[in-house]
DNA sequence: GTCGGATTGTGTACGTCGTTCACATCACGC
DNA sequence: GCGTGATGTGAACGACGTACACAATCCGAC
């Protein structure tokens, strides 16, 4: 990852500078969030003058966004192994609403397990028009907003989401979701036990499950 | 309000410094968010040396929280105010439910009247232990928090929310209203028209209304 | 009243940041 | 093999947050 980026190296080109840049930029907004994402570090490890960035970014913002797109990707891949790892039961309506309930568990999850990344992930501004950019896509190809989306017409195939209610359906969920980690992480809810976090995660699903 | 603070006044004392600079930072807030609260700025406009503020406040930090309670405060009144201009139908459950809408509604029109108070008031890291100090309430004297659990605390009483599923009940319909709020100013979902807005609230309320 | 300490504001300074401009170095296609 | 565009450098500017020593003022004890 690291091993000739904080040497100082012999060519005058760098050679992959701006994976370079998104790489120390992700690891500072691991660190935290996307706020602690600073262009000059993110040259110093990169072992590159601090202009230099210039060359593959508008400006800090343009680092900001392509470090957020990174993090989708990673959210996206929790996601999925979740979905992977569910048993299917046989009955397909059981099986979908679970699905949905373990796709809002792996948001949570990746909110409290990596708070940084996501606030960096889904709290950095861009219309939704570029939601299905594929650099936001994980290992899958697919965006976290279109694995939410797949689950939700899995839903209504096996006829528990009412087709009349499926249009937008993803904002709704997404919605509660986001919301629960964002207070949790970042906002009046800090500090809350990990237990009664739990809870509520469960009361959450438990809403949207029977509110869709 | 601003009336002495902008010309370079005559006593060697402010007078009321704190409360200049919390105002001051309250119109950068509202302007850019907390991210636009800037130190020496506030003390520009409060005309005085940027060092005066560490007289009254440790660090930027702790001045982004007195804006964010005050912004809070604020956020109260829209929701007070909402609440007090509904009218009473006779029956208390469609009143109560009616009532719990109003709420998640106002909260949602101060997140796109307001998005940079909404995001200092509520996306401000800050304990949940503190959230009912009284410096985060409106006029009324009820901070958001204590307005939405006195809301649910009629569903109780009109018999429309099973009691066992109270406790905790805000967090879920504040997790709600907050994560579209976010993901519509700050997020994913910006730049949403208008209209698919105000309908993609409207299901989120009625989700909210049956899961709940 | 006055005097001494606690409050409150000032001046100067440091290190860091994002960003700009002119310039240097290189890779590659004609 | 040569020049043109891409890429990296150096020095600089104007912010910012913050620390330290110092000055002005207020206030209560005598």
């Amino acid at each position: 990852m690291s091993e000739q980026a904080v040497r100082s190296r012999s060519t005058y080109r760098h050679g992959d500078l701006r994976r370079a840049l998104v790489e120390a930029g992700f690891a500072m907004a691991r660190a935290g969030g996307p706020g602690a994402i600073v262009l000059r570090e993110a040259t110093r490890t990169a072992g590159v003058s601090p202009n230099a960035a210039y060359r593959h970014f508008a400006d800090r913002n343009a680092l900001m966004l392509a470090v957020s797109g990174v993090a989708q990707g990673l959210a996206a891949d929790v996601m999925e192994q979740t979905l992977a790892q569910l048993p299917a039961s046989g009955d397909p309506a059981t099986d979908a609403r679970a699905r949905l309930r373990a796709v809002g568990r792996a948001y949570l999850r990746f909110a409290r397990d990596e708070p940084g990344l996501f606030r960096t992930a889904f709290s950095v501004p861009e219309d939704m028009a570029r939601a299905f950019a594929p650099d936001k896509a994980g290992e899958s190809g697919r965006t976290p907003f279109q694995i939410l989306g797949a689950v939700l017409d899995e839903l209504v195939e096996a006829g528990v989401l009412p087709p009349e209610r499926r249009p937008n359906a993803e904002f709704l969920a997404w919605s509660s979701v986001h919301g629960l980690g964002m207070l949790v992480i970042d906002g009046p809810l800090y500090g809350l036990t990990d237990d009664l976090i739990e809870r509520t995660t469960e009361h959450l699903l438990d809403m949207v499950d029977r509110g869709l």
